[in-house]
DNA sequence: ACCAAAAATGCAACATAGTTGCAATTATTT
DNA sequence: AAATAATTGCAACTATGTTGCATTTTTGGT
């Protein structure tokens, strides 16, 4: 029977190099930091927020808090991930082709985020009445309320 | 004809009253402050941001920064009005049975939010796919691009 | 209309999120 | 392996939002 321990290293040796691949094909230089913290959001089951992520890090690589931010915006900017902004705080996300734009939902007790089933981008378009020529470049839907946790808990 | 000021005023007057009614039903102090910051949300064609609110209020009634925090906060709380936060920001509107929930609108140039349609609350609760028992209080839908204004500025 | 009690406001201080310029460090290229 | 280019760390700053406490304004009874 394999040992917790190795199949965790073997998993993490395994993102270490999806992450250099990432950042080969975004075409942006392969830092110890960006590698850091692609891998905290390729195991995050759930978008984290920048606080989370701070967390994450600390205890594995150094980096200051400044640099976490540069990182992200790059990422974003270069579609490795994206954001979502629900009550008011950014959450991030990887954007891969197996995970697209999707719904989500934010426990109003425990602060979690959740993900949905996505909605096709066309689906969504369709819902609202755009007669009025904007040209719509992003979608966000957040739901809130009580998780099944919270909701079990109370 | 009748002169602009005194249409205006006039307008001012019914807002004033308006807004004693409002605070009244809602069993709260009728305070200056609090029916300033509700004229102003009463006016506004979309919802407002914390430094459009203080920037309308500075020139007129004397406000602290904190009390503005703390009416918006009560109002909210009272069901008088609502909060939307699109890209981090959080902006305003009042809650009225004639304004329903409805999704916004988010310019990524000039940064205006817009009022579009609105969705009733179980069509848009039918869109998702919420077999997990969360317990659905909100939903918030916010689509960003470009204005009409901005689109064919640029 | 006035006075006491209750409520709301102003102010100072604080916390967190996010940004910018510049010097020091780390990747990349040859 | 050295020079150049890019990235990071640091200090300082802005904006948003919150809390405790003293001062002021509302409210309700007379």
């Amino acid at each position: 029977m394999l040992h917790f321990w190795y199949v965790h290293s073997m998993l993490d040796h395994i993102r270490d190099k999806n992450a250099l691949i990432t950042m080969q094909k975004a075409g942006i230089s392969k830092t110890q930091q960006r590698i850091a913290v692609l891998n905290i959001l390729s195991k995050a089951a759930t978008p984290l927020n920048i606080s989370s992520i701070r967390q994450s890090l600390q205890s594995k690589t150094r980096i200051n808090r400044v640099t976490i931010y540069r990182i992200l915006s790059l990422f974003k900017m270069r579609g490795i991930i994206r954001d979502i902004t629900s009550s008011g705080i950014s959450y991030y996300e990887l954007a891969t082709r197996e995970n697209p734009v999707h719904p989500h939902f934010n426990c109003l007790n425990c602060g979690k985020l959740s993900c949905l089933e996505p909605l096709t981008f066309s689906q969504a378009k369709h819902l609202f009445n755009t007669d009025e020529n904007f040209s719509i470049e992003h979608i966000e839907i957040n739901i809130s309320g009580l998780c099944s946790y919270c909701r079990n808990a109370t």
